[in-house]
DNA sequence: AACGATCCCTGTTGGC
DNA sequence: TGCCAACAGGGATCGT
């Protein structure tokens, strides 16, 4: 699943490819890909057509790229959204959902099976109302301090593995980098997250550090069913370094006690029980 | 307000 | 071997 790491990756290629280019041509053919823009693929498509990329930029799981006239294109990889840069001679791969041609003849591409993912188009007005101007401080890039996590955790009684999966709290991490970074600092994914110390959270935001410069550094985390492809093809090579995800029954890298899964607010969490005592 | 459940979707997997 | 139900999950939404 595309998280952070995978995101910024993502940023990166199309940074490389779209700044300053002009959207010569855009084509939406999912509606679901359009979603958040009233007027669906039609609107999404007329109001990037013609408008020039300033720059790709990263918010959490979001990409944002504010564009010559105001307007900012805003895209989620949703949890099998990839993109592709490419000729657009090539063939056109199953499941694309967005083509946009830039002024130097090259084809970006939305390609999402599962369609969590979208692509659309807002005004400042429009931002404000959106889901992205309540993402919270970003894990990778202004990640906060430990003090500041306390008081943002307050007294919440949820799981703290429920509160890193809020990207209110912290944007950018899902389930993959939420059970590595609280495994990696030795907390228990049902602990209340409002009874953390300061001690747990400077372990944790440590760990969120580690483990997402890991994955920065491993190309991202390509899982083997849909696997998460960066734009020029390649897979992530993190797969292999995960301590817990997906790795029940194995043993824990750390103390070599088999790792446990359960399931906190819909979603599979793997930790160690020796590592990460119970609450 | 905070919390938890439900829904969306489709490729893959596991059980019979 | 073949079929189908179950599973995976980010975020929006809704009920409590």
């Amino acid at each position: 699943m595309p998280e952070l790491p995978e995101v910024e990756l993502t940023r990166r290629h199309l940074d490389e490819a779209m700044r300053g280019r002009r959207l010569v041509r855009v084509s939406t053919t999912h509606p679901r890909t359009a979603r958040h823009n009233a007027g669906g693929a039609t609107e999404v498509d007329e109001r990037l057509e013609g408008r020039t990329v300033r720059e790709v930029g990263r918010k959490g799981k979001f990409l944002a790229a504010p564009l010559d006239d105001g307007q900012t294109l805003i895209a989620h990889l949703g949890m099998s959204g990839r993109f592709t840069i490419g000729d657009p001679s090539e063939e056109v791969a199953l499941h694309t959902h967005f083509r946009a041609t830039l002024d130097d003849g090259v084809e970006v591409r939305f390609i999402d099976p599962r369609t969590f993912g979208f692509v659309a188009v807002v005004s400042p007005e429009e931002m404000v109302e959106s889901g992205l101007s309540r993402v919270g401080p970003d894990a990778w890039e202004m990640a906060p301090t430990a003090p500041d996590l306390a008081d943002a955790l307050g007294k919440r009684t949820a799981p703290v593995k429920a509160l890193l999966l809020d990207q209110v709290i912290v944007s950018g991490l899902g389930n993959i980098y939420a059970d590595e970074a609280l495994h990696l600092a030795g907390i228990h994914p049902l602990r209340p997250g409002g009874e953390l110390t300061v001690s747990d959270l400077e372990r944790l935001l440590a760990a969120i550090e580690i483990v997402l410069g890991q994955a920065l550094e491993n190309g991202g985390t390509s899982l083997d069913d849909l696997a998460y492809l960066l734009p020029d093809g390649r897979a992530g090579e993190n797969l292999e370094r995960l301590r817990v995800y997906g790795r029940t029954g194995l043993p824990c890298p750390t103390c070599g006690a088999a790792v446990e899964r359960i399931v906190i607010r819909a979603r599979s969490s793997h930790f160690c029980p020796v590592c990460q005592p119970a609450p």
